[in-house]
DNA sequence: CGGCAGTATTAAAACGTGTCAACAGGTTCG
DNA sequence: CGAACCTGTTGACACGTTTTAATACTGCCG
């Protein structure tokens, strides 16, 4: 097991690897030298195209023929070069996933309805995070780009989906999620306003007369689209937008909400607090209890997204739930259709609504 | 923007490829042929060796012509066909991190630290899915196999490693994650029994007399070891092993910590539980409570991974911390190691220790 | 002015697969 | 009995890049 391939190997012209992988039948004693197309067609007795055949249109060649070539196969132990076929179709067998933090249980259970539906196609998934930075987001938009996948699903960092625009220019789909769009593009998401609107409808309703709103960088789609919810529900409660008051953080994680949390114990505690996701609302809760301040008694709070863990918090938290699952299993249907059939392909803007849970946090 | 390229074209033998993309300088009109090496050189009026070397070894090409090959590559929006390079090269620039649970943030958090290290040397990092299920973890084994990876890391789903085997032969390299391992592949873990030892002593010296150990299949090895330092806990404690009941679920998280605790409730509930990890924590947290069941006062609770929302649950989990984003780092410069040099590389088995972290659950 | 040591560039040969036109052998039909 | 057809199989080429050995160019010294 000497050299694996070291970057440079510089001479070997004469290496003999038919004979190595023939004469390696009792194993261990391989070597590194791939096995390919060629040497299954030669064991086979078959020259390569029906290989080629048997792997990707079993259909087309007789069963016996297709036995002895699977046979041939297990006993040399193939694994087809994924590189060379991608190179050759054009296109891999690969679509990519961009989301904005992996570390968000909302984008785990998204990717788990893209992956359920992309695996029934024998597809894989390229999962990327943009950590909601427009600079890495284009950096893994070149890397699948260079992957030549077939189609992109992407929640966008920012609202400059130029990016995207060249994708779809080089025959790559593009499927928004989370995140409705224009006209010339099929998008799944949920209508933001309105979950904003049903969050702070609800924290007037119980009586509050002060509000924060806790969001990350409003360049992000969702942020702004729920702060304007939350600004229709003043209007339509006859208030005047000042009393809600915008805690801008970095990063849309607990600690971000920590952050917020310290913000407005320095200038002065609200009534209420809506946060823009639950790993905020999750962070604002606990830097709240180390303060001494109590849930829902003195500070009513409401977050988004309705996680997993939402429910378990020390003080389970309100939320407004989303078909998450959903959101990613539809969004794929509709890549894969695309690519499928990009000619009769009608893009569509498909969008759900959100619901709201009411829990301790604000009860 | 007819026809992205249907699935089989048929008949396209003489399309003139370089007049369509030289002609379509204004852009939009591009259509959907990709540019080239080829086409980069011609309009840089130099040969396709040339722009490669600018691609790959910038120093090896005099400044005023890389300057204007990549003025080429931008006017005419190239991207690298990465499939081609990969071919060429025998070897991808992307290593794969097989783990048991996206929807786990302690794997997340390791897939932090990988991928912190991994693009310091621009390569890309292919994350799956094995959800615990060997069979669902030998397909994405063959994926990554296909894509001709350079290195594996990989948390195994149980305990026969022969498809690694498999992967080394191949001139894969292997890092084992979360697991050690015999002697001659490289393992990055945390002492299990220690941590499983450090839980129950500590229940035990809180005086607990009956306990329970909610656990997912014994097969996974974390689990099984972490169930030997419990029992070693107690034999050290001079308790017969009887003390300790297991309850076995399928799958480790949330919803399998309600499934204990359905059963426990059934059967007569412990002094104390000790999950084998956190989401299992919060699920029986969360079924105990619905049950009326007072933590810590009717019964001691203990997880392990000491993920961010044990913190912040309704009543904060003691559980056993792990330096989780160092196991996803170290793990990752080993394997890279190895590939740099296969030969002179010495196979090292790390292994950190945990640490008890006590909060309210078992107060 | 010839030759020399660099440096910059090129041409051509791989890499392993998929595709397609062509063909062999067999069957059915007129 | 030959023609038309169908099924399986074949060979050769193309995919876009990297790499290596060879070549062209540039000053520079003898």
């Amino acid at each position: 097991m000497r050299e694996h391939r070291a970057n440079p190997p510089s001479e070997r012209s004469d290496r003999p690897r038919h004979e190595a992988v023939r004469g390696a039948s009792e194993k261990g004693e391989r070597g590194v030298s791939t096995v390919g197309i060629k040497d299954v067609a030669q064991r086979a007795g078959v020259s390569p195209g029906t290989v080629s055949n048997v792997l990707n249109r079993p259909e087309r060649v007789a069963a016996t023929t297709r036995a002895r070539v699977q046979q041939a196969i297990r006993e040399l132990g193939f694994v087809r070069n994924g590189s060379a076929a991608t190179l050759r179709a054009g296109q891999s067998r690969a679509i990519g996933l961009v989301v904005l933090d992996v570390g968000n249980p909302f984008f785990v259970e998204v990717a788990r309805g893209v992956e359920d539906v992309v695996s029934d196609r024998d597809h894989a998934v390229i999962l990327c995070n943009s950590g909601e930075s427009p600079g890495r987001e284009a950096r893994n938009l070149r890397v699948l780009a260079e992957q030549r996948v077939r189609g992109v699903l992407i929640t966008p960092a920012d609202e400059d989906l130029s990016h995207l625009e060249d994708l779809r220019e080089r025959g790559i789909a593009v499927v928004l999620v989370d995140h409705s769009a224009a006209g010339d593009v099929c998008s799944v998401s949920v209508d933001d306003v309105a979950g904003g609107d049903l969050a702070v409808t609800h924290l007037l309703d119980r009586g509050a007369e002060r509000l924060a709103y806790v969001t990350g960088p409003l360049g992000i789609r969702q942020c702004a689209e729920r702060r304007k919810g939350a600004r229709r529900a003043l209007r339509t409660a006859g208030l005047p937008a000042r009393v809600l008051e915008d805690v801008v953080v970095p990063e849309m994680n607990a600690g971000g909400g920590a952050l917020a949390a310290e913000k407005l114990l320095a200038g002065g505690l609200p009534d209420a607090i809506f946060c823009a996701n639950d790993l905020l609302a999750l962070g604002v809760l606990r830097a709240l209890a180390q303060a001494g301040v109590r849930v829902p008694d003195d500070v009513a709070l409401i977050g988004y997204d309705d996680i997993e863990f939402s429910s378990a918090a020390a003080v389970p938290l309100s939320s407004i739930r989303q078909p998450t699952y959903q959101l990613g299993k539809i969004a794929t249907e509709l890549l894969l259709e695309e690519c499928d059939d990009p000619s009769g392909h009608a893009h569509q803007q498909i969008m759900f609504h959100p619901e709201l849970v009411i829990r301790e946090s604000s009860r």
